[in-house]
DNA sequence: GAACATTCATACGCGTGTGA
DNA sequence: TCACACGCGTATGAATGTTC
């Protein structure tokens, strides 16, 4: 059956659905599915046409995707992730395939593997003799410029993505909520957990007065080559919520320069430095490690949120379980970390404001803040620069 | 084999879309 | 509005490659 052959198949079968469904979502039909190469073929009208640059990674995406879609025959959806298409896994189901709009070589893929043995879900496969499995499946990379024209398209298997995935890593993403309701409530104060979750393993820094810990910690952070903020923690020395909450009050309403899309890491580390700084330390250089937790000398996490939306990494704070890591001699578990949530809120000429700032330790991280309890993952993998534009 | 450059691996982070 | 599941860019340290 030729490519024509097989759109003629779709049109009818589309025809047949109700409304709100979309076959693109449906099991596959044998008889319908296209080869890898006549996908690449029916997509080539897409190279050299531009995605409106206003807007964001997820709606880049979404365009790409509804377009190419349309390309092979299938009626574009009303959505993407809408109740149909999140049972659809992969995405595009009904042509065992997905695609990844990229502009970069790191491919990521949430919530499934998809180069693996695993059976896809659904009746209609687990019952079947030969049930399909993801690493049957066919991706699409869509490559595009930072102008956003598409330059190049390729068509992978399953089992070629395996080859490139040397790692086979599941990186976990938790994450939490700031309702709004909540950060209108507290919007200009400093709100300060009185559980002192860390006293329970370390006790010495709650007797020791303020004056004698900041003469330490001024006197010690001098050396730039070695931030002491980045060192691992000397205990005598730390701060409790309420000093961490005095050292950081001059902080809200500080605004802060918008770099604008793509540089919000930027801002994010700024407004590291300025804590430390406030904190009492002198050298503040190297901030935004990507370690845990953020500010090791202090067991301080920072977290600065401009939505809702709370990404929490692969760490959840209410884990009692020690945190694996040399400095960590006292079985310091995320329980006992310090968060310093600065919700931050649109100012003027677009500029960031610090609203309010949430002082808790991770056991009681979710009085303020409710934490998703599902966890999602995500595997990355590098796609070779041969197959880059 | 030191100094520098590039790539890899894995994390962080902002943001959107959807159903309830 | 809230809770959740994505979607993708990018920073960083480690590993590896390159050059003298």
């Amino acid at each position: 059956m030729n490519a024509e052959a097989k759109i003629s198949l779709i049109q009818e079968a589309e025809a047949q659905l109700s409304p709100q469904n979309f076959l693109i979502f449906c099991p596959p039909n044998q008889d319908s599915l296209f080869t890898e190469d006549e996908i690449l073929e029916l997509t080539t009208p897409i190279l050299n046409q531009v995605i409106p640059h206003d807007l964001s990674n997820v709606q880049k995406s979404q365009w790409a995707k509804l377009q190419t879609i349309e390309l092979l025959g299938y009626q574009r959806p009303s959505g993407l992730r809408t109740k149909q298409a999140k049972q659809s896994k992969p995405k595009f189901i009904h042509q065992l395939f997905d695609i990844f709009v990229q502009s970069s070589r790191n491919l990521q893929v949430w919530n499934y593997v998809p180069y693996s043995d695993t059976i896809i879900p659904g009746k209609w496969n687990v019952e079947s003799e030969s049930p399909y499995r993801y690493k049957d499946c066919r991706y699409l990379l869509v490559f595009h410029n930072p102008e956003g024209v598409i330059l190049k398209t390729a068509i992978v298997s399953g089992n070629k993505l395996a080859k490139w995935d040397t790692t086979g890593t599941q990186t976990i993403k938790w994450q939490a909520s700031a309702r709004r309701s909540y950060r209108n409530e507290i919007s200009s104060q400093i709100i300060v957990s009185p559980i002192e979750t860390l006293n329970s393993k370390i006790s010495a820094y709650m007797q020791h007065p303020l004056e004698e810990k900041s003469r330490f910690i001024v006197q010690e952070s001098q050396n730039p080559q070695s931030p002491l903020i980045k060192q691992p923690p000397t205990p005598a020395f730390f701060l409790t919520h309420n000093e961490i909450a005095q050292a950081l009050r001059t902080l809200v309403g500080t605004e802060f320069a918008n770099l604008g899309t793509g540089q919000e890491r930027s801002t994010g580390q700024t407004l590291e430095k300025e804590i430390i700084k406030a904190l009492g330390y002198q050298s503040y250089q190297q901030t935004d490690t990507g370690n845990y937790p953020d500010l090791l000398h202090q067991l301080i996490e920072v977290k600065f949120q401009f939505r809702d939306t709370i990404d929490l990494g692969k760490h959840l704070p209410t884990d009692p379980l020690p945190i694996k890591a040399p400095w960590n001699k006292w079985g310091i578990s995320p329980r006992e970390i310090r968060y310093v949530v600065a919700l931050m809120e649109q100012g003027v000429y677009n500029n960031f404001v610090v609203d309010s700032i949430v002082i808790t330790s991770g056991e009681k991280f979710n009085e303020y803040f409710s934490i998703s309890e599902g966890t999602n993952f995500k595997i990355q993998i590098p796609i070779p620069s041969s197959i880059m534009p």
